[in-house]
DNA sequence: GGGAATTGGTTTCATTGTTAACCAAGCTCC
DNA sequence: GGAGCTTGGTTAACAATGAAACCAATTCCC
């Protein structure tokens, strides 16, 4: 065990050193990596469901029908992503769409009653996931866990570029 | 600010509850997917730099020359990727492979003055993106982060399934 | 010494993700 | 009312990914 350093590492040339081990934005990478498959690993060939066909069930069944584009939104994924997952949940027959009366662009997703017992039967299952992670954690560790997120992706949010200047 | 609530959220029948925006694998999947991006942007055209390629860059340039299998320890990406990588590299003359004398089987991989140039000018870039990252953060924050972090990586590790058995 | 298992690495193939083009419905504004 | 922009969503084309098959060199072990 190195003491840890307190400013950025430094060779002996006085550059800055980049330590993967330690630098966030990978470490995060791999971790979430790690995170979605255990996380897609309890669903994924048990219910013959892909990661896009969960996150769109799990938004439907949390918050009721919805058009694809507010699944987008909630999801984080693109509309492409969306429109071949429900695509897909169409042909399994987990989602409905009908066509909004009030405005015909839009089409409205809902789960079928089959896609809702899909559902009831994989939030245990991805919640039993998250809490065995959490269980690691004190309760402070958990609160600013969350904290510090929270922060992250305020700061991403706009997809900060660092040095976007836009108009 | 809400009071954290305890226990895990249940809607009025009592089923536990999903909310996408407070599930943490799913939480950490976009933001590290932003963050991902977002260093990418800084090497990627101005480089003609993939992800792949930048991180094995990284270990050659910060450990010195080693098999690509190394490389997979250390980047934590898969094979097939690496060697897609350093095919790349190999193509831009920003590595070279050499058969390990001692064993055959083994190409010893490393960067060439060129790669080293490439190398030395994105380190500085990617590390300024971390700290206007980490800068919305208080030291106790990182810190705390850092641990946590440390924490999950460990759990994880084991490519964690919450119940592999194992022998 | 020599077959079987192991290791290092590449190739293949099916899936997935990304970007751009596209279509159809609706809105704007003259 | 209709040319042109915007919005919702799908399709098409292309690059990136990951699992498994594969090849070659090495080690194991009888």
């Amino acid at each position: 065990m190195k003491p840890i350093p307190s400013g950025p590492l430094r060779s002996e040339d006085g550059a800055p050193t980049l330590d993967l081990e330690h630098f966030l934005p990978f470490r995060l990478s791999v971790l979430a990596n790690r995170l979605t498959r255990a996380v897609a690993r309890v669903y994924a060939q048990r219910f013959q469901l892909s990661a896009p066909e969960w996150r769109t069930m799990a938004v439907l069944g949390r918050y009721g029908a919805m058009t694809a584009n507010s699944v987008v939104e909630r999801t984080a994924m693109d509309k492409v992503r969306v429109s071949r997952a429900v695509a897909r949940l169409l042909a399994r027959e987990r989602v409905t769409r009908r066509t909004d009366p009030d405005d015909r662009r839009r089409a409205i997703l809902d789960l079928t009653p089959e896609g809702r017992a899909v559902y009831a039967k994989v939030v245990p299952m991805v919640l039993a996931v998250e809490s065995e992670l959490l269980s690691q954690l004190s309760a402070e560790e958990r609160a600013l866990l969350d904290r510090v997120v929270h922060k992250l992706e305020q700061r991403t949010a706009g997809d900060f570029a660092g040095s976007e200047d836009e108009i």
